[in-house]
DNA sequence: GCCGTTTTCGGCCCGACTGTTTTCAGTCG
């Protein structure tokens, strides 16, 4: 095991021995094991553990010591496997309720003998958890309440962990011999930041052996439909997924439809009634055409599973791809991610649809974090990793003094780091230039947590809010406002705070923000981070449309979130971002130059 | 469970907020 995925296991025990009631202070010893661990290279750990120097590291003890060798040499601990066995799996779910930690947890369980989220819930609904000491009809109230957002979240799933699961299913379909074309469509395909379910479109010569492939594919937990023409399963993170096999010269018509949105195919229908024409995932036929070919489309439609009803062979447009689809009714090709009904055909017909950011224009990105802070990997760790992306720069911004839960940085260790990094550059060791910054925390008055003369001393300032999220709109407002007006600042952090199927952000009027950004030439980022991608496309092309400038920033805690820029890349082009629009595609002289004049617009050459 | 020592046992430990209390416990970031 490597460092991070040994830090996880000593991190997951804190927690179960948490729940177990152990001494506060043991379960902070492995809490905090995981954080030194993390804080060394990898490398090091190697020799370290080879070397049987491990208790020479401070934090570590004979016992951590022991435990992390156990994991670093054989990927097992037998001391957590039975830590594990031994807690119900419901109080861990538990956790995940807002308002409950591993004490109200304790109580329920040790007073109650309730072992399940369930069972929680029916506590809740008879007063039995009212009546617990400690507890009253509020504490009630918003432990129901979180049960039933967290049913109503679990029916989607953040787009980074779906598309986990769909990139190797369309890999193995591509690969099988039956199969000629295979997608996934979907809101996976249109890039929303969370997902229902998976739709996979298939065109194939023989289903038998594509069925039989899909339902036998890892982590798949129960198959809920096996036909002809489509087949269901439900993997075990709950996720749904839909293999549709579709005849190949119905297959661009099958993609597009079932890639949506609603919205946007409702225009394309429209658009093609118009034209005398009915479009539908069988095909584009003469609408007033032959009406048994019409009874024939609608009984396949409603017959589902077992309907072995093929296309109108006639006289259906022969179409390919998507693309001469489109053309065929008059429109430009329409990125996936545009297809929610918010003026992308109009823009189509018009030849006006922007060409969109791609991940491959990104030269580095701002607003890492580093084992400084609360990262997992070393400043030279991130650098490498960065480099091995191909990136020309890196951004450093860890958290300032007042996130202690984020180990922020005082005064005199952010010297420190600017000092390493500066040494870093000079060294030559790595092509990638790093850019020192912070993650200033916005105070709730608006104020810094640095002095302007720490501030001047860095390459850029990204300002953010961290704590106080329940203020007024009107009050979080003017706090970001007073930020961004500030001379430092250089960009903004994750506007709302929200985490996606988690918790909704603070209230803020996005338009002030924006235009206070504007009118200071404050970036705004797109957090890139999977949980966050904040602020929303939805926001995007209308402040972008008025001069805004983004920067897409993975606000990466370890090197491998360095690479969930790609899923800030596909709100970007949601929101019809281009690559001039995006500050993080610019090449190392023209961002330098740009942090070094202190305010610019859009105009600044490339 | 770790650390440090007045060295083998006692202390360890951020601050705001909420809801439960009447001075505090638990959760959260």
């Amino acid at each position: 095991m490597n460092k991070n995925e040994i830090a996880d296991v000593l991190t997951e025990i804190g927690t179960l021995l948490e729940l177990k009631g152990e001494n506060p202070f043991k379960t902070r010893a492995y809490l905090s094991g995981a954080r030194v661990l993390e804080s060394i290279e990898q490398e090091e750990l190697d020799t370290l553990v080879r070397e049987e120097r491990l208790k020479s590291v401070k934090g570590i003890g004979d016992a951590l010591a022991q435990k992390i060798g156990e994991l670093h040499t054989t990927g097992r601990l037998e001391f957590f496997e039975k830590l594990k066995a031994s807690i119900e799996p419901g109080l861990v779910a538990m956790l995940e309720v807002p308002g409950l930690g591993p004490k109200k947890i304790k109580a329920v369980h040790d007073q109650l003998g309730v072992t399940t989220i369930e069972g929680l819930a029916a506590a809740c609904a008879d007063g039995r958890v009212a009546a617990l000491a400690g507890f009253g009809e509020k504490s009630q109230e918003k432990i129901l309440a979180g049960i039933r957002n967290r049913e109503a979240y679990g029916k989607r799933h953040l787009w980074w962990e779906a598309q986990a699961v769909a990139a190797p299913i369309v890999a193995g379909l591509r690969a099988l011999p039956q199969v000629a074309r295979a997608e996934a469509a979907g809101s996976l395909r249109r890039g929303m930041e969370t997902v229902g379910d998976l739709d996979f479109i298939v065109a194939a010569t023989d289903v038998v052996p594509v069925v039989e492939w899909f339902v036998s594919q890892p982590g798949v937990k129960e198959v809920t439909a096996r036909g002809e023409t489509k087949a269901s399963v439900r993997f075990e993170s709950g996720l749904q997924a839909d293999l549709r096999l579709v005849p190949v010269e119905q297959f661009a018509f099958a993609l597009h439809h079932f890639t949506g949105s609603k919205d946007h195919n409702v225009q394309m229908r429209q658009r093609a009634l118009a034209r005398g024409l009915s479009l539908s995932e069988w095909g584009l036929v003469p609408a007033e055409g032959d009406e048994t070919v019409k009874a024939k489309v609608q009984s396949a439609q409603v017959s589902g599973l077992k309907s072995q009803v093929s296309p109108p062979a006639s006289p259906s447009a022969p179409v390919a791809s998507e693309a001469e689809l489109f053309a065929v009714l008059g429109l430009h090709f329409i990125p996936p991610e545009l297809r929610e009904g918010l003026g992308e055909i109009e823009a189509a017909e018009a030849g006006e649809l922007p060409r969109l950011v791609e991940v491959g224009d990104l030269r580095g990105a701002f607003h890492n974090h580093t084992t400084a802070s609360d990262g997992r990997n070393t400043l030279s760790e991130m650098t490498a990793a960065a480099e091995a992306l191909g990136w020309d720069y890196l951004g450093i911004a860890d958290h300032s003094k007042s996130s202690f839960q984020a180990k922020g940085l005082d005064e005199e260790r952010l010297a420190a780091q600017v000092a390493e990094i500066r040494a870093l550059n000079a060294s030559g060791r790595f092509k990638t230039h790093v850019f020192a910054g912070t993650e200033c925390d916005i105070l709730p008055d608006g104020r810094l947590d640095f002095d302007d003369a720490v501030l001047a001393a860095l390459d850029y300032v990204v300002v953010s809010v961290h704590n106080v999220f329940n203020q007024s709109s009107a009050d979080m407002t003017a706090r970001i406002i007073r930020a961004i007006e500030h001379p430092h600042a250089t960009m903004l952090g994750h506007l709302t705070g929200r985490l996606l199927l988690r918790r909704e952000g603070y209230q803020v009027d996005v338009t002030k923000i924006v235009d206070a950004a504007i009118a200071n030439g404050v970036v705004i980022e797109l957090n890139a981070s999977p949980w966050r991608l904040d602020m929303d496309w939805r926001h995007w092309r209308k402040a972008a449309g008025r001069g805004l400038l983004c920067a897409i920033n993975p606000d990466a805690h370890e090197t491998a979130g360095l690479s969930h820029v790609g899923a800030g890349i596909n709100s970007a082009r949601k929101g019809w971002l281009t690559k001039e629009q995006v500050l993080n595609t610019r090449s190392l002289a023209a961002v330098k130059s740009w942090l070094a004049t202190g305010h610019w617009s859009l105009a600044t050459s490339h």
